[in-house]
DNA sequence: ACCCTGACTACCG
DNA sequence: CCGGTAGCCAGGG
């Protein structure tokens, strides 16, 4: 039951990223919270670390409260300013302006 | 059940 | 938004 339970969890964590609009970033505690789970933001880290062995999502655009990239993931930087988001340095989305509202 | 780990966060300072 | 600290909770061994 435990396991049903955690591709059900993956089910929504990935939903949730998959709205995220392009140009735009949402912070794990974002995502945990749009699916009701807002203490497990760490879990959805974990899950999209291996997002891509269940699909192609943009897990990209999920970075840090702090606007900082996923570490071990070196495409996240050129993914993102491609779709137009600004760094305020080589490790930092300006969360400020591209910080996705939730709408 | 216990202990460790982590793509996290809120809270100082 | 820097650095350190302390909670957090599901997974895996």
């Amino acid at each position: 039951m435990a396991a049903v339970m955690t591709e059900r969890l993956i089910y929504e964590i990935l939903s949730a990223v998959e709205e995220i609009p392009e140009g735009r970033v949402a912070t794990y505690g974002q995502i945990a919270r749009l699916i009701g789970r807002d203490k497990n933001a760490r879990l959805v880290g974990k899950v999209l670390s291996r997002a891509e062995y269940y699909g192609k999502y943009p897990c990209h655009r999920v970075v840090n409260h702090a606007g900082r990239l996923a570490p071990h993931f070196p495409e996240q930087r050129h993914l993102l300013e491609d779709e137009g988001v600004k760094f305020r340095d080589e490790t930092h989305v300006d969360m400020k302006k591209y910080q996705w509202d939730g709408t």
